[in-house]
DNA sequence: ATATAACTGAAAAACATTATTAATTAGTTT
DNA sequence: AAACTAATTAATAATGTTTTTCAGTTATAT
């Protein structure tokens, strides 16, 4: 069940069962969930929480930097429990969005406030293409 | 004016009046446009068009690829005409958009394929950061 | 234990996008 | 050049997503 109540603490946060309901969802996936699938995941557990809730949850979380929002054209938002910067990819058919780990990122900040003239603070890196399931598919 | 219009038809796709000025509003800006503010532009020309027709021109032009969207977390989905892919920076504070221009993309593609097993199409980079106006404004 | 400020759930409201439809128009055919 | 046909437009309704509101409840500090 993690240590998600602890980490509420420490952010300031005030510890509600909803809350750690909803970050224990986040924390036990790698699927980039959008509102409505943890809405449904946090139901099995809280039947009465309230969509409302989760968007009020989730957009607090992601102030609060203890989750980070990934936008996809023409989807809903989805969020991450992995805070750290890194990469994405997702399927253009099934829509699945993985996680790309062990890239290097730093390099490329520097370039761009070079280029830019921008304080930047963070990216966002999102492919588009096919899985290894879909890609065999997509050939017909 | 350019040459919307043979754009267009270059693509196989029906002229019409709005379409041109759809698109000619859009190769005739850096802002990357949402659909609200294409809109309100090409009223100036055609009074009587309809937001849905936006909406449905810049589908297509999508679909075409005559234009590339972009996807801002927590705004409207924005329009570019340079579809070439290339990286973006948004101002957290005033909300604008602009081109990075003279990124050398292609050594990103490769990496991302070998440790996804995706065949990937295009990606997209947002950076997110203060633009000059903005970042002394933030310093208080 | 009590107080209080914050949170929840439910519903309504706001907002963004898509679908529907009758009238019009573009591009083709005669 | 007129007629034909299929596609497009404008207006509106419908849908889907997200935010707001508010009365009742709960978490934390005292």
């Amino acid at each position: 069940m993690y240590h998600s109540e602890k980490m509420l603490r420490e952010k300031g946060i005030k510890v509600t069962p909803q809350r750690a309901a909803i970050l224990d969802v986040l924390r036990d996936t790698r699927e980039h969930p959008g509102v409505e699938v943890i809405y449904q995941r946090v139901k099995k557990q809280f039947p009465s929480i309230s969509l409302a809730t989760v968007y009020k949850t989730v957009e607090l979380f992601v102030r609060s930097n203890l989750i980070q929002e990934l936008c996809l054209t023409g989807d809903v938002s989805r969020y991450d429990a992995r805070v750290e910067s890194h990469p994405h990819v997702a399927c253009m058919n099934c829509g699945k969005v993985e996680d790309i780990d062990n890239f290097d990122m730093e390099y490329i900040i520097e370039p761009a406030e070079q280029a830019t003239g921008y304080k930047i603070l963070k990216e966002e890196i999102m492919y588009f293409g096919y899985c290894g399931d879909c890609k065999g598919v997509m050939d017909n």
